[in-house]
RNA sequence: GGUGCCAUAGCUCAGUUGGUAGAGCAAUGGACUGAAAAUCCAUGUGUCCCCGGUUCGAUUCCUGGUGGCACCA
């Protein structure tokens, strides 16, 4: 039997968790997170890190591994994820891959291309030009050096246009020459399941978990990251409006009303993102003797 | 029981001197290649409480209901 990814795709609140640890432990395998916030160090409460209970029963990665002030990226993850699991299938015939974070689950089932990472200095001066002088400057910059990219890209987007004007620059090469549009191989067997409820079923679910975020401590845990609020890590739903709750911008209940919807929103984006991917096939959580099945008869 | 006020989008409400209606919030759809829980784009969803009447035409005016609120009993 070729070794095998499950990957177990869905929206937040959906379920993931339990789904891929009872996977884990039916296959006797690990669980790879797919989450670019869980997998910073701290930050639990807020971003529904798994319980410890499930980190007892089956071994998993990427939860917690890393400094909020560590600059982590889609790409980075790809590397990450690679060697990790060349040395699971050492072990394990299968191995359980779950999260939420559309991109990074792409970068390990459909690959990035590769580009070196963007220099941070150049980065910086290109957003102070944008906040000085907006976006046009560095469109018109973009439409000269890569006009390629120009002609496709969101142009009221300012991070895309960023992006692509921060590696043209520093490669001397247009950004658009490094795209291939063309997925990596990978040495592995790759089964996507997406985990979806009804989206009032969903909802209810989101806006309960954020009442338990509260109760179980989220107040005192964003408290202790007030001085990195600016780190991208912490430019995170939970994070950031309870930074605005503790400067005095709004009450408490407005706090959670603001992160209910917010991660309402999330939870659409991402079925936005998952639902175009056909590689996919959708169950719901509690349907565990379908998913089973399925993955059964694919893999016999 | 009587009198008065109210009933319009999921919610809170505006409005139409009679020509089937619009704000905020909520919501919906989409894009996505090293910040992705990020960043960005688009969209008004409606038995205007119900039955009649007047009118060319009623969500709007009138009768009567129903429901809510207030006051008087």
């Amino acid at each position: 039997m070729q070794n095998t990814l499950i990957v177990v795709a869905g929206p937040t609140a959906v379920g993931k968790t339990e789904t891929a640890v009872r996977l884990a432990e039916h296959y006797k395998t690990n669980i790879v997170s797919a989450d670019s916030r869980q997998i910073y160090k701290g930050l639990v409460i807020g971003t529904a890190s798994p319980e410890k209970e499930y980190l007892n029963r089956v071994p998993h990665h990427f939860i917690e591994s890393k400094s909020i002030a560590d600059s982590y990226n889609a790409s980075a993850y790809e590397t990450d994820v690679l060697n990790l699991l060349a040395s699971l299938f050492k072990k394990h015939r299968t191995v359980v891959l779950t999260g939420g974070s559309m991109m990074y689950i792409d970068a390990v089932t459909k690959g990035i291309d590769d580009m070196p990472d963007a220099d941070l200095e150049i980065r910086q001066a290109l957003m102070d030009r944008f906040k000085k002088e907006g976006l046009e400057p560095l469109r018109i910059q973009l439409k000269s050096m890569d006009p390629d990219f120009y002609a496709k890209v969101d142009l009221k987007n300012h991070s895309r246009i960023i992006h692509a004007l921060e590696i043209t620059i520093q490669t001397g090469k247009p950004y658009s020459s490094f795209l291939t549009n063309k997925e990596k191989e990978r040495p592995f067997r790759i089964i996507k399941i997406g985990l979806n409820r009804d989206r009032e079923e969903l909802y209810d679910r989101i806006n309960q978990r954020v009442v338990q975020m509260i109760e179980e401590g989220l107040e005192e845990e964003v408290k202790m990251f007030l001085e990195y609020r600016h780190l991208n890590s912490l430019n995170t739903v939970g994070y950031k409006e309870m930074f605005a709750y503790l400067d005095g911008e709004y009450n408490l209940d407005r706090a959670i009303e603001l992160i209910q919807r917010n991660s309402r929103r999330y939870a659409k984006k991402q079925l936005t993102w998952f639902k175009r991917d056909k590689d996919i096939t959708w169950f719901h959580p509690d349907d565990m003797n379908g998913i089973l099945f399925y993955l059964g008869n694919e893999l016999s």
